[in-house]
RNA sequence: GGGCGCGUAGAUCAGCGGUAGAUCGCCCGCUUGGCAUGCGGGAGGCCUCGGGUUCAAAUCCCGACGCGUCCA
């Protein structure tokens, strides 16, 4: 496997020997000509553990630092770390490692790197060992991956793989002092995300420490190296991609008994404390952690099979060096400090999270972020801590600030977030908790809660089945969990469709042709031009220049006209462009090759989209005044009459916000500042004005357009703009509402269009008015006085509708007929169904009646009752004569109704009961 | 982006085609020296909204709105 790869001059040089791992078979270099692993766990273990490795020990701001100096002294540039939401790919929504910083564009080739030689150290978030945190003394959600990156070019060729060895070996064994004797480096080829290249891994007693990963090659169906399975070609573009673990060599700089200790001494001591831990570790604790880390560095500890297994491995371990211990009280012993470590980390990794400014919601990222302060919370009630996660994890920013003073920033709004979730949080337990009892209840003693209802439960109301048990087990319901629990609810959710992206295919022709010239950058007042036509098929038709806007960011396409030959008139329905090349969709004439046309653009639609645009950034940077810097557009759509644009916000905009941002808007308005458009390299306009720029989609290409607006705001867009903002006209916000949660729409007229909404509001409130018969501004007065007045007023329909019925009940019993010595009472009445069943109620409060009445109002209505005494079933009675009426009936036993559409035939109806009546009776 | 669940009295929920219910809270009596309590009575519902099916819809179907939750 790319054998050759590793044959390093610099290996050659130091006394390198490459070995055969005796475990694991993999090749390996290492200056210890004896040794016989490759030094990766399984096939080997911590020695550090204990006995640092470094000359001295280093916490995270000094090995960072130690680092990078390092790597600057020769000849690299310091580069700042980027976000940890990569807000500027549109595959990955964490940060998952400094190369995903450059990609796709950088590692493309498309865009030149910040710097080059370049070193950085990025903040990283990995979610996949979620479930080993805490547990397996070393996994991390949250991590700082130091990198050293180089971009060679066919023209410029800066440094390889010898180099990049050296550098590491150096650093390791001159800056830190690391025996050389520790270190092997594995081979291993590294490949993802559609790059591969070889790679080796840094191990130091025990613990790979770094990747060194030299990318060459990308993925290529005809590509003529095969490996791991695909097949792979190489490429011009080679990059030095390399990656140290920040806080594993703090570790081994330090040997504490598992990576979390290391990194977080006095944070840890002070949470200790509120979780009532902080008595002295004995000298047993401490050999049993050591046993743990040790053993869980050989394996994942993930599911609670696994976790089982471990706790058992190390009791015996224990025992085999005379350390009795149960695996029972292993675990009464771990658990909580594990919980612990887990929360060190989860109250880091959020306040990257949310310092960064993601919105927690239960769609896309924000989800993440839920999930994490949701498993926060957990651990913190599972401590008994006496305190919330909001003193924590503001703790853990205090001492983060110190590296990352940027998170800070956003410090109140990250508290009101987290306090939400808390509450949300809270109301989703406490309502979980009654649909357990409920269901407990239901079940009874002794009996068991199916895994159905406990997927069920999870799925659909968020309720782990710890919680089912903690709430079901005390009223003597069992919950028992199967192993494969969460599994069973990846199962639930296997069946639900991938939706495939159809492929669209781009005719060859189309692909060759040059790019088409925007008119409308040059000048956006250009309202005709001459042009050339270079494609025509179809209704499609590509010229070599255009002042046609072709849809997109949001912006719909222009229309109007282009004049052809013998002037005739050709409608331009649309504009799409694909790859620089805009293709006008035309109807009303055919054109050829080589036409000579004239162009004209509907202008009024024009300049309502325009100002709508200008209007989306102006409300935009409002809304990030008036809710905050969490704020972000994830879509806009702006249209002739309405826009939209939606943003994250952690709950929902209320009124009174919407009235401030739309105040704020159109004070910008009519300010009449500058809305200026640069055209800037990517590079320096990230620089100058951050992530910020990335508003609307992330734009391709080396080169990008800025739309600025003095101060107020500035985002990369390719759409049309006014000159300056009081063009822009009224700007009126309509309403907001909720799409998802963490997200909100808010929909606003911009121009005319607002004028026409302000017109359309008047009628509306004045059509209103009319109607109750008052001024305007009367109107939520009078409205709330005639609604009280209504409800009233139905009060009284209903009580005079009883009193109606308690006259009217003398008059029908006194002509009711005798069947034996049940009162028959037959009539037809003029009254809705109500009345009658009111009616109906009140005449068999006497004993011994039976009451058949009707009404023809609305279709034919029957409705038959008896008293308590009488034995009659007045639903078969109804179901006879609503079958005479042509319809249907039925009811209980004592009272039933029933009907037909045709009035007319309801005196049969009536009939046929009386009859069906007498008939039972007798 | 998708799956699942839920919207009924101030709160929590039952009802799931046939005159809208329970518990708690609220109001008024009675019990008591007063309170806790106990007993009796009462007020309080656009059954989220809009369509459809039906003689009849809180209930069934479709859609919208709102909320929760899980997955990627």
């Amino acid at each position: 496997m790319l054998e050759h790869e590793y044959q390093l001059a610099y290996f050659q040089k130091n006394g390198f020997h490459r070995r055969i791992c005796t475990s694991c078979k993999m090749p390996f270099w290492s200056q210890d000509a004896a040794r016989q692993s490759c030094g990766d766990p399984p096939c080997a273990t911590y020695e550090f553990i204990g006995k640092p490795v470094t000359k001295r020990k280093y916490n995270l701001t000094e090995m960072r630092e130690a680092f990078l100096r390092f790597h600057e002294e020769r000849g690299h540039k310091r580069v700042a770390r980027y976000p940890v939401i990569a807000r500027w790919r549109d595959d990955i929504y964490l940060t998952i490692a400094s190369i995903a910083d450059f990609q796709p564009h950088v590692t493309s080739g498309v865009v030149p790197p910040p710097a080059n030689p370049l070193c950085i150290s990025q903040p990283c978030i990995r979610l996949n060992d979620l479930d080993s945190v805490g547990k397996s003394g070393r996994h991390l959600t949250c991590f700082e991956m130091m990198a050293h990156h180089v971009f060679n070019s066919p023209e410029k060729e800066i440094y390889w793989k010898d180099r990049t060895v050296e550098l590491c070996h150096e650093f390791l064994t001159k800056t830190l002092g690391i025996d050389g004797k520790l270190i092997t480096y594995k081979e291993n080829p590294w490949s993802g995300g559609g790059n591969a290249g070889p790679a080796v891994e840094v191990l130091v007693a025990g613990l790979e420490v770094a990747t060194l990963v030299f990318m060459n090659m990308q993925l290529d169906p005809q590509g003529s190296i095969e490996l791991k399975g695909e097949t792979y070609s190489l490429m011009p573009l080679r990059i030095v991609d390399t990656g140290y673990g920040l806080e594993r060599l703090v570790w081994a700089s330090n040997g504490a008994e598992n990576i979390y200790e290391a990194l977080w001494p006095d944070l840890l001591k002070q949470w200790k404390h509120l979780a009532h831990l902080d008595t002295q570790p004995d000298a047993r604790l401490q050999a049993i952690q050591h046993e743990v880390t040790k053993l869980a560095g050989l394996q994942s500890v993930d599911t609670n099979v696994k976790l089982i297994a471990l706790r058992a491995e190390v009791a015996r371990k224990l025992g085999a060096k005379g350390i009795q211990v149960t695996p029972e009280e292993l675990d009464r012993q771990l658990r909580p400090l594990e919980n612990l470590y887990a929360l060190a980390d989860h109250s880091r990794v959020l306040a990257f999270m949310l310092g960064d400014g993601i919105v927690p919601s239960n769609v896309k990222g924000g989800y993440l972020a839920r999930l994490l302060i949701r498993r926060a919370l957990r651990l913190i009630e599972e401590l008994r801590m006496d305190t919330t996660l909001v003193q924590l994890l503001d703790a853990q920013l205090q001492a983060l600030s110190k590296d990352f003073p940027e998170l800070r920033a956003n410090r109140d709004t990250m508290m009101r977030i987290v306090d939400l979730e808390t509450e949300r949080y809270r109301e989703t337990i406490e309502k979980g908790t009654r649909l357990v009892q409920a269901e407990a209840k239901k079940l009874g003693k002794g009996a068991t809660i199916s895994v159905d209802k406990l997927l069920e439960l999870y799925d659909s109301n968020g309720l782990n089945p710890e919680i089912v048990k903690q709430v079901a087990e005390p009223m003597g319901v069992k919950v028992e969990v199967p192993d494969d629990f969460f599994s069973q609810v990846a199962n639930r959710h296997s069946s639900e469709k991938r939706g495939a992206k159809a492929q669209e295919q781009v005719p060859k022709e189309l692909k060759a042709l040059p790019k088409t010239k925007l008119v409308y950058y040059e000048n956006p007042l250009q309202k005709e031009f001459d042009a050339v036509v270079l494609y025509a098929q179809g209704k499609e038709v590509v010229l070599d220049q255009t002042a046609f806007y072709p849809e997109g960011g949001g912006q719909p396409s222009d229309s109007g006209f282009l004049s052809g030959r013998e002037n005739a008139l050709l409608d331009v329905t649309r504009a799409d462009t694909k790859d620089g090349v805009v293709i006008h969709t035309v109807e009303g004439g055919k054109l050829r090759k080589g036409d000579v046309v004239h162009g004209r653009v509907d202008w009024g639609k024009r300049l309502a989209h325009t100002r709508a645009h200008t209007a989306t950034h102006i409300t935009l940077a409002a809304s990030r005044r008036v809710l905050g810097n969490h704020v972000w557009q994830t879509g806009a759509q702006k249209g002739a009459d309405v826009s939209r644009i939606d943003i994250t916000h952690f709950k929902r905009i209320t009124d009174e916000e919407m009235r401030q941002i739309e105040t704020l808007a159109n004070m910008a308005v009519m300010e009449d500042m500058q809305v200026e458009k640069l055209w800037l390299d990517r590079d320096e306009a990230e620089k100058k004005f951050g992530f910020q720029l990335y508003q609307g989609g992330i734009p391709t290409g080396k080169v990008v357009r800025v739309v600025r607006i003095q101060e107020f705001d500035v985002e990369c867009c390719g759409g049309t703009h006014v000159k300056h903002t009081a063009e822009v006209g009224p700007i009126k916000l309509l309403r907001a509402e909720p799409i998802q949660d963490g997200v909100h729409r808010i929909e606003f007229s911009a121009g005319m269009a607002a004028v026409r909404r302000f017109q359309e509001r008047d009628v509306l409130i004045q059509k209103a008015a009319e109607t109750l018969g008052v001024t305007p501004d009367k109107l939520p007065l009078a409205a709330e006085r005639f609604f009280t007045e209504w409800r009233q007023l139905r009060k009284q329909v209903e009580e005079l509708t009883e009193l109606a019925a308690a006259g009217r009940k003398g008059k029908l019993l006194a002509q009711a007929q005798l069947v034996g010595k049940v009162k028959l009472v037959v009539s037809e009445e003029q009254a809705t169904m109500e009345q009658l069943l009111t009616l109906a109620g009140e005449l068999v409060k006497e004993p011994g009646v039976v009451a058949i009445l009707g009404s023809a109002k609305e279709g034919a209505k029957v409705v038959v009752a008896r008293s308590k005494d009488v034995d009659l079933h007045a639903g078969e009675v109804v179901r006879e004569a609503s079958k005479a009426a042509g319809g249907g009936g039925g009811g209980k036993p004592e009272l039933a109704q029933g009907g037909g559409p045709d009035a007319s035939k309801l005196a049969e109806a009536l009939q046929v009961a009386a009859e069906q009546a007498r008939k039972r009776l007798g």
